[in-house]
DNA sequence: CGCGTTTGACCTGCGC
DNA sequence: GCGCAGGTCAAACGCG
């Protein structure tokens, strides 16, 4: 009994100290919620010092502690069985016995009720703990506030003297136009989201104490894009746009103003204000970030889990082959598009272009792709921007992904298309020089080895080295996957969902992969409770 | 009849 | 300003 309270309080202890020990291993890079709790020095030394308090309280609850507790009546008849030592020592029926046991009785209701006591202080203690982090927190999320504000604040006062540079030139017609560029540049639709999406978040936080921390207040960090599907109470800006422009299909639905399909000539209706938000440029990239999978297949789309409607085809300059658009039809509103279009030199490769982020949750099979996209998003903005002279090396998407395993050949970042894209090829068998060593073909004992892979696992598998499977296995089923390909995409992800070890291993490594993997909680929630249910691959 | 696809028209950005 | 190309819309159409 008193040993099983005294792990109590030693389990209390290690929360406490466990948030703290998570925060040493994030080395500023990577921000998770914790540890803007702790950013502040200051407030970090009076964390620790709160938890050295909560430590030694732990400490000094030990044994004996029960004498200096007041007696608490929980109303719980805590004793009414007895243990069989008890139970034979009342069988013998001598009132000395019979003393003994009620002494033993009472010890025992002492110390129950001195643990009570002990664990109530300890709750109070690490509410208090709670309290003090969630202060820190809000005061820390007003000190972002204001240093955003400034730094949007310098940058009007410096665009505003260099028009006015430019009027005394008599240039107002290239003012205009650069004004123009600017509204443009600066991001639409999700950007638009994601800078109001920040104020609504940290305005939420502050008031709910942040409860959940998913959505915790992110300081400039570079998964903005997260923020995009953590904090959907966008409605102001929605309303505002939706109020001027036309929506799809014409229709007005809650749902569109909230999650937004807006159409792209909303941009210039914007005021300059709402535009004008901090790293807007960047967060604009992010918005427009793509990640390009090519891989063989004679099916007209790949599978990768989620419904689509196309609501498009347009024949693409120098390829006979048409280009079709598709919308996500998961949830009304979803922003996530792709396009389809097979390559010109080889028309059994089929280029998957992915843009945008789910906001609703993600069968296992799509969860894949869906991270997949958010970690190439996340990593253009987190600094390895890539340069304006074409391809950048993937061994820094790979290694800021965490992915040493992945052969370097397989994923390329372009800064030469439009928008900053990160194209993976599933077409190409990497050499022996890039697979990595080490690498046994590890497969789940039930699971279909016969090249019954589709894409987003195969992908998922490339992105996520801590999977059971190795690419080059994903890569030959791949390759060769000449026909019937939809029935054996079916069979694979049957076979895949069905194994709710396989499925939570490839939920917690692309979590960590994708970073804080908040963007994708609710997906993980809800593989964790659809692990066996779900049949959502065509 | 409802839903998804097709397809021509339209919008927008960009380069000349 | 004009033309081109990418992207989107929405009426028409087809299918179950």
């Amino acid at each position: 009994m008193e040993s099983s309270a005294s792990d109590h309080s030693i389990h209390n202890c290690r929360f406490v100290l466990s948030s703290e020990t998570t925060n040493d291993h994030d080395h500023g890079k990577r921000v998770v919620d914790e540890l803007d709790f702790f950013a502040d020095k200051g407030h970090l030394k009076e964390d620790r010092d709160h938890t050295a308090e909560v430590k030694e309280e732990c400490e000094r609850h030990g044994v004996g502690q029960e004498k200096q507790l007041p007696d608490v009546n929980i109303g719980l008849n805590l004793l009414t069985t007895n243990t069989s030592s008890e139970k034979s020592s009342m069988d013998d029926g001598t009132s000395s016995s019979h003393t003994t046991e009620n002494k033993h009785r009472t010890n025992q209701l002492a110390v129950l009720r001195a643990e009570l006591g002990r664990m109530n202080v300890e709750n109070q203690q690490l509410r208090g703990a709670i309290h003090q982090l969630n202060t820190h927190y809000q005061a820390l999320q007003v000190h972002l506030v204001t240093l955003m504000q400034r730094q949007k604040n310098q940058k009007i006062d410096y665009q505003t003297a260099e028009q006015h540079k430019m009027n005394i030139n008599g240039s107002v017609v290239l003012e205009e136009k650069q004004m123009m560029n600017g509204i443009n540049n600066l991001a639409p639709r999700q950007f638009m989201d994601m800078g109001r999406a920040e104020k609504d978040e940290l305005s939420q936080c502050s008031h709910e104490g942040c409860r959940s921390q998913d959505c915790s207040g992110s300081p400039p960090r570079n998964d903005i894009v997260e923020s995009m599907e953590c904090c959907k109470s966008t409605s102001h800006v929605h309303r505002d746009i939706s109020g001027r422009s036309r929506t799809a299909g014409g229709e007005d639905s809650p749902d569109q103003e909230l999650q937004g399909w807006i159409p792209k000539k909303v941009p210039k209706l914007m005021s300059r204000r709402e535009v004008d938000q901090p790293s807007s440029e960047a967060m604009s990239m992010i918005k427009k970030a793509r990640v390009s999978v090519r891989a063989r297949s004679e099916a007209s789309m790949i599978s990768d889990g989620c419904q689509w409607r196309k609501y498009g085809q347009k024949m693409a300059k120098g390829n006979p082959c048409p280009r079709a658009y598709y919308r996500c039809t998961m949830r009304t509103g979803c922003p996530v598009r792709k396009q389809v279009q097979r390559c010109a030199e080889d028309q059994t490769i089929l280029i998957t272009t992915y843009e945008g982020h789910h906001n609703h949750p993600l069968p296992p099979a799509a969860m894949a792709m869906a991270s997949t996209t958010s970690a190439a998003a996340s990593m253009l903005l987190s600094g390895s921007m890539p340069s304006a002279d074409g391809l950048i090396s993937s061994n820094s998407f790979l290694a800021r992904t965490g992915l040493p395993n992945c052969p370097p050949s397989l994923a390329t970042l372009s800064a030469s298309a439009p928008f900053p894209t990160v194209t993976l090829d599933l077409t190409r068998t990497p050499t022996s020089s890039e697979m990595p060593l080490g690498q046994p073909n590890q497969l789940p004992p039930n699971f279909p080895h016969n090249n019954l892979m589709s894409v987003p696992q195969v992908l998922g598998q490339a992105l996520c080295n801590q999977s059971n499977f190795s690419v080059l296995d994903s890569l030959q089923g791949l390759d060769s996957t000449t026909h019937s390909l939809a029935d054996k995409i079916s069979a694979a992800t049957a076979a895949i969902t069905a194994d709710p070890n396989f499925t939570a291993a490839l939920v917690a490594a692309i979590t960590s992969i994708v970073g804080n993997g908040h963007s994708n909680n609710n997906t993980y929630n809800n593989v964790a409770t659809r692990n066996n249910s779900d049949d959502n691959t065509k």
